[in-house]
DNA sequence: CTGACTGCAAACGTTTTGCACGGTA
DNA sequence: TACCGTGCAAAACGTTTGCAGTCAG
């Protein structure tokens, strides 16, 4: 179990319990989206607020803690700032997978060909995953 | 001068004045998310709401004509769909820009690694332009 | 002529805000 | 103790819907 009280203080938030849960449940899901997080966190949590999911959400974004991913056709999942990755998303069942490609040589010749600072790259695979063909 | 009418007649679309005054805007445009494609529009068409401009931006993404793209920390633009193709976005100035790069081989990998089906990439790569540094 | 489209206003879902209270550091 | 965070309710936003009138084909 990880220390989430230590994280949270290291990007300046105070631990308090309810950031405690959201932060422990995004991180177990790897991405999630403020629905299921708030239904997740009401589990443990019952009295919190939608509101106060928000809040959080917004600040540990602010903070550089976690990050959003816009995925096509769905609401955004958030998920903890790790190493660089890219995604992978089923249109039919909508799971989400983390990939690691290599697009360093494609960044590189970016900046080269259009004079462009990279400092983020988003990139989305859509399709169909092994079980839903 | 394109011939609208014709593009939206064979995407099954009726070509109202309306209609012709939109697509004709996200062309010129490349890409526009919708409260500008409102204004531009209003300009040439002062009496449309903004309800039509939803209308019609849904039925021609459905009919295949457009597509939406999802940019970090911005509302989604629109565009006509044309080649596959990625897009730089500026963080400072919004600018974005199209760019031709070749995925193909990470695709490939991907689908066999992953097994998964790829049917649509979106990549957006952040940072800075050339005049915003 | 008929079904589809428009414009308005109202409804809806989502996210943010203001404020009084409570809890962390 | 001081400030920040929480929860509630209301407000603000963005988008969709219903409907009566209009228009494209």
């Amino acid at each position: 179990m990880k220390n989430y009280t230590t994280i949270l203080r290291e990007y300046n938030l105070k631990a308090t319990p309810q950031r405690l849960a959201i932060i422990e449940s995004v991180d177990r899901f790897g991405h999630i989206n403020i629905d299921n997080l708030y239904e997740e966190v009401k589990n443990k949590f019952s009295s919190i607020s939608l509101a106060t999911i928000y809040k959080n959400i917004n600040s540990m974004i602010s903070n550089m803690l976690l990050l959003e991913v816009k995925v096509p056709n769905q609401k955004s999942v958030y998920e903890m700032v790790k190493e660089q990755h890219s995604h992978l998303i089923c249109d039919s069942c909508g799971a989400i997978v983390d990939i690691k490609i290599n697009t360093s040589n494609i960044e590189e010749s970016i900046s080269k060909d259009y004079n462009f600072i990279i400092n983020k790259s988003d990139v989305v695979f859509s399709g169909n995953c092994e079980k839903c063909r």
